[in-house]
DNA sequence: TCTGGGGTCCTAGGACCC
DNA sequence: TCTGGGGTCCTAGGACCC
């Protein structure tokens, strides 16, 4: 019998500046969706109490809660607070899998003869990620991943949802279809075509209910895909100069090779992503025959697919820049080029030491965003 | 004064090889 | 001269998640 319990942080953003604020507390707070442009990406409960979610255009929910306290992201401070959770739930599993920035699911199968029943060892956990980091949590605990997940999501907010080994099925059973993680709008309108409209409905269908819902309790998530690094930006004003966009492309491009470097990881693909003003987006890619994490190698492909394929005079309102195919070794070729890497190599180190040191802007290079022509 | 930024995963078609 | 499938890699597009 497998075990786990799924956490998820209630209105994590909002909640870490709420302690680093605590007049902050009990108080409407959105956090991102500024300047009208942008987007909430978490919201207090007094917050929510005005129509306010994550996701909303933040010009909407200056609408809606024009009192609101709008705060900046701030992603390296939620990223800090992120791994102090993490690291409590490291003290009760070897297995933890953080599924984002804010939500984690921790094996506690075999665990009971040190920290007690799964149930127990749940609520301990998440009275300690409140006493120790004044953070409110959810918890879900059974016997699949699946269920967890969606039993936290019920709990929510400051709570736990057990669902006992034998009782699944009735517990999913009555649930919408749309509560199961990976069904979205589209899928969900085609099971309703379908006359599923619970969880219930699904499972007296085995071919869809294998499709969507895995309740297996042992096999590992399947994870064909190596992660990837990427940065992308929404233009303050629209570009319609390619010589303007591959400025903020190199940005980009040093950001990403930044991230690889300090990763000691290798691109294989390299992908730039070009979104108009009408918002249609797509994106184009190349394999590389040999890895890099150089910025001046990253460029000289990004700017080249951006040069092939962005349309003539019109106008794009956002650019990214992606590696994908990760590897943290090399690359096979002769050993001249090898001898280049090692100077690259060394020179990188040089200005990425030189970045931390003296902040992000210590060292340009002869990019187009330097050009004077 | 519309619609962020970070991702993962799946599918499908074409190239290419055996 | 016509004709197989199977497998893998690459690219593009899209659904979905937080």
């Amino acid at each position: 019998m497998s075990w786990y319990l799924h956490i998820d942080m209630d209105a994590f953003f909002a909640s870490v500046e709420q302690v680093l604020d605590p007049s902050l507390k009990g108080k409407p707070v959105i956090v991102g969706g500024r300047n009208g442009r942008g987007v909430v990406t978490s919201a207090s409960y007094a917050a929510r109490k005005f129509g306010i979610h994550s996701a909303m255009p933040g010009f909407q929910a200056k609408k809606l809660c024009p009192h609101g306290i709008f705060l900046p992201n701030r992603r390296r401070v939620y990223a800090e607070f992120s791994a102090k959770v993490f690291a409590i739930l490291g003290q009760y599993s070897p297995e933890v899998r953080a599924l984002s920035i804010d939500e984690g699911i921790v094996d506690l199968t075999g665990t009971e003869r040190l920290f007690g029943p799964p149930l127990k060892t749940a609520e301990q956990i998440i009275r300690r990620i409140e006493s120790e980091l004044g953070l409110p949590s959810s918890g879900g605990v059974s016997t699949s991943r699946v269920t967890a997940k969606i039993a936290a999501t019920l709990g929510k907010p400051r709570g736990l949802v057990y669902v006992p080994s034998g009782s699944e099925a009735d517990f999913l059973a009555p649930l919408a279809v749309e509560m199961i993680p990976g069904v979205g709008p589209k899928t969900h309108k085609t099971l309703l075509q379908h006359g599923i409209k619970t969880i219930g409905d699904l499972l007296q269908k085995p071919e869809l209910a294998e499709r969507y819902l895995d309740l297996s309790e042992h096999d590992e998530p399947k994870r064909r895909h190596d992660h990837s690094i990427g940065n992308e930006t929404t233009l303050d004003k629209p570009l319609k100069e390619t010589t303007e966009m591959e400025g903020v492309l190199w940005e980009l491009v040093e950001e990403v090779g930044g991230r690889l470097r300090k990763e000691s990881l290798y691109a294989r693909c390299l992908t730039v992503k070009i979104r108009y003003t009408d918002f249609h987006t797509f994106a184009r890619s190349r394999t590389l025959s040999s890895p890099t994490c150089f910025d001046k190698e990253i460029f000289e492909v990004v700017s080249d697919l951006l040069r092939q394929n962005v349309a003539a005079g019109r106008a794009v309102r956002l650019l990214g820049v992606s590696a994908s195919a990760l590897q943290s070794t090399g690359w096979q070729e002769p050993l001249l080029n090898q001898e280049k890497r090692k100077s690259f190599e060394k020179l990188y180190q040089g200005i990425d030491d030189l970045r931390l040191k003296y902040g992000e802007d210590a060292v340009g290079a002869a990019t187009p965003r330097n050009r004077t022509s």
